[in-house]
DNA sequence: CCGTATCCTGACTGATACTG
DNA sequence: CAGTATCAGTCAGGATACGG
């Protein structure tokens, strides 16, 4: 499970096999994963996610923002410091995300096995 | 909740209100939930579906196939007929879609809210 | 540091018509 | 009945460069 989780990260998995999608985009999902642990700053994700453009990063944010999901926080003094975290609704989102990744190990050989053939 | 799952079929729902996608395309989740009761014909499942056109159904079904949430049966004799099913493991899946209506339909103010601000 | 502004491309979707 | 063929449109996603 925890395997899977690190997984989405890989290159292949967004969108590809998991068969799922939190969100109207692709990275959603990954988004929220992020901010599992507490507030991040923009620059702090874009590690994690590397693969995603700024531009796209910020779309994402903008929506999951939109949606309740989460907070945007912005202080500029003494330095400019963006930070994004969940509210409550995107916790509980973040707990269906995992549901369904937990599902989709148990029977990710299954779901392998049917996309060789 | 049961009104949730009927209101999938509403004109502005599937991808815009739902909070997830199931599937790589738009209208996977909903074919699933078409085949809860049992094996339908192509034309049985475009009553539910009439906003689907018949390519864009067509490659929703071969999509959840390859992928081994549907199986696909085909018979000539007498007549040409020609039946989806739910394998186990889309019976699976559409269990996860039911949690995760569940759970948006719990939920479903705080969205409603959060997208009119 | 935290984004925007452009431009571009391909994927997905759809309407319509047609076939084994 | 169960699709396919063709054409067209839209839009999310990405590359690159720039701005407050």
């Amino acid at each position: 499970m925890e395997a899977l989780r690190a997984d989405m990260f890989d290159e292949i998995c967004p969108s590809t096999l998991l068969p799922f999608r939190i969100g109207p985009d692709k990275w959603s999902a990954l988004v929220i994963k992020c901010l599992e642990d507490g507030p991040r700053r923009f620059s702090e994700l874009r590690v994690p996610l590397a693969r995603v453009t700024p531009k796209v990063l910020t779309q994402s944010l903008r929506a999951l923002e939109r949606d309740g999901f989460i907070r945007r926080t912005e202080e500029t003094t003494p330095v400019r410091r963006v930070t994004y975290e969940l509210t409550d609704l995107g916790r509980g989102l973040l707990q269906q995300v995992y549901l369904l990744c937990d599902w989709s190990s148990e029977h990710w050989d299954e779901l392998l096995d049917a996309r060789e053939s």
